[in-house]
DNA sequence: ATGAAAGCGCTAACAT
DNA sequence: ATGTTAGCGCTTTCAT
């Protein structure tokens, strides 16, 4: 064992091994390493040395020589939301198997966040990303990263005009059947509860919702846009008070619902677009006493682990999330053993889970 | 940028900010590094050529000759667990406050995986490691990783004669404490559903609960000691069926909970050891039709996300989480940076949050 | 203040 | 089948 009296750890390098198997470390890397050809029974005496001393190979000098890390960076905006907790065990249950690691970073939908984060997984040369990016705002530092020859997927989000794979649902669709449930119901007084930007409340509220869709913010943009489809098909006109985008965060999502059902004339369904936000929505209807879904249905993302329990069982639009992680990490690790094709956008299938926060509107 | 012609990736490294600024290796490193001196203009022009070049350290090479990653390992058996989870929240935002990077491991309670975890960790030479142990079982690879110089706290659980600092709750008391609340109210038979393993359970049912606060799970181990010291300090016996430890997951919860329900002589009050315990407990009451508190006061621990939005909201014992991943990432973080003192075990306090799944017991 | 050179621990030609 | 050797990209004496 090398070095132990200089103070530093006592672990034991391939030259250890090698010495004490009396062979060079070449034959030591070979048999510890299981390629090229070593006789079995220099193997043997090898695999024995190693053991002997404890010896555990250094990863990162191999990264050196072979440049992959075998490790993926995942820059999530908040490991609280079910969502992406539940897309990342999906990413690190698949990059385990495949012998990755993960690094991961939260930005809270803060795009500096999301910049330093990339920028220090960058210096530790990871072999790839998964990236849910940040709402809005510059993407120079992902084309950069892209143009560096990092592979990068984007998970749940897509970004105009990058070229990464994308992984995530059909929002769009997914939004629209979800209003045309409620639509169906006799509703037409639905609101959305967004979890946006303010920003993106302006593009919201422009007349019709005139080219949500083409929002930065694609998960939003595109659940916006379905519900705008399915409203105007139905011949309804949109009200700009019934569409809110407050912030993220569950007391805003409580701040928002109660101004909708504060309004003269409230909503009487509301579609919730996280599951957040239908907390949120929860929460303001227990405060106010609002009876669920006798005064106001409440129909969200997302089928979070709590949805059958609360008060009421809360109807809901599911996302494969788990499933989601593990297409978004195939990809990812199939880029970085050089596929070589045009990025490809994942639209995984969502599932309506009935159950009982949805009731014809009240009569009034 | 070298190598751009065969293949690889177009990084540009210290020899070609050196080349481009005009200077050698070692000042382009001293001035990219801040270390060392340098004349201020020298440093100004390896600065504009690494700006120009896009260069990016590479963290693994400084680490080979450091001998420091600057990244943490942290090895948890579940992330959807809230606690791991607001805990890993705790440890990543402190980690990166300090310019380290978070590796992560999922263990699902297996010791099997716990071991392998360890092992690719200290392959990838991380300056330490965040653990909350596998329940029970072998801890040899504990002690090694610890006898090799890694640093290594311990998260929630304690492991007896391991010299590693503990971050955690005084989990006996707050159970002793919840106990008494529920005795308080009237209640005598009440019923801990721990989500402990089958041995444990063993464990559990000796004669007057014997030794189970030197459970190897100590978690476990010291809520149902705290369970058992107000029992008998209220003069109860023990009644073996209502101890429970059927699997840590949800579905087992449930099992458990109607099993209990289902006795000649179900329990009025029921403890639940965490907020999927609690999770399984309210499915169970719903499914059968239960009435919470009226037929069944119950109980959890942990303040989960969507405790204040079931039905009944739920009354809980919760445990700082994210503040006790702090503390282990900052323990972790001070012995790194080479503090030396024996293992300290921090106890953060916990704090009892009324809500409505407590009652007396119905007359019956 | 700056440079030359020796590694960190490993892999990968290239020899033998 | 095994050994020799030259790096991977960086930091760090030791000179100058």
């Amino acid at each position: 064992m090398r070095r132990l009296d200089d103070g530093s750890r006592g672990v034991a390098t391939l030259p250890d091994v090698a010495e004490r198997a009396g062979v060079s470390t070449a034959t030591a890397a070979r048999a510890l390493g299981g390629y090229g050809s070593v006789r079995e029974t220099t193997r043997q005496r090898v695999l024995d040395a190693a053991e002997a001393l404890g010896y555990r190979a250094n990863v990162l000098a191999r990264s050196m020589v072979t440049g992959s890390s075998h490790t993926i960076g995942v820059v999530i905006s908040d490991i609280e939301n079910p969502f992406f907790r539940k897309s990342l065990r999906g990413i690190t249950d698949t990059a385990r198997s495949r012998g990755f690691e993960v690094l991961l970073a939260n930005t809270d939908e803060e795009l500096e966040k999301e910049r330093s984060a990339v920028s220090l997984l960058e210096e530790r040369r990871v072999d790839g990303l998964v990236i849910c990016p940040a709402d809005a705002g510059d993407r120079k530092h992902l084309r950069e990263v892209i143009a560096a020859g990092t592979p990068v997927v984007l998970l749940d989000r897509r970004v105009a005009g990058l070229a990464a794979d994308t992984v995530g649902i059909d929002n769009r669709k997914a939004a629209r059947l979800a209003t045309e449930r409620l639509l169906a119901l006799g509703h037409k007084r639905i609101a959305i509860v967004t979890g946006g930007t303010p920003e993106i409340r302006e593009r919201l509220v422009r007349p019709d919702m005139k080219g949500v869709e083409r929002l930065s913010a694609t998960t939003v943009g595109s659940r916006a846009a379905g519900y705008r489809d399915a409203m105007t098909a139905a011949g309804l006109t949109l009200r700009p008070e019934y569409l809110s985008a407050n912030g993220f965060r569950r007391e805003d999502a409580v701040d928002e619902v109660c101004r909708l059902m504060d309004l003269a004339e409230p909503p009487t369904a509301i579609l919730a677009f996280d599951s957040i936000q239908s907390l949120g929505a929860l929460q303001c209807f227990r405060e106010r006493g609002i009876r669920c879904p006798e005064e106001v249905s409440l129909l969200g993302f997302d089928d979070a682990e709590w949805a059958d329990v609360v008060e009421p069982p809360l109807t809901v639009v599911t996302q494969p999330m788990y499933e989601i992680g593990v297409a978004a990490c195939e990809r990812l690790l199939d880029r970085i053993s050089g596929e070589q094709r045009s990025p490809v956008h994942d639209r995984l299938p969502t599932v309506f889970i009935e159950r009982s926060s949805l009731a014809p509107p009240a009569r009034s």
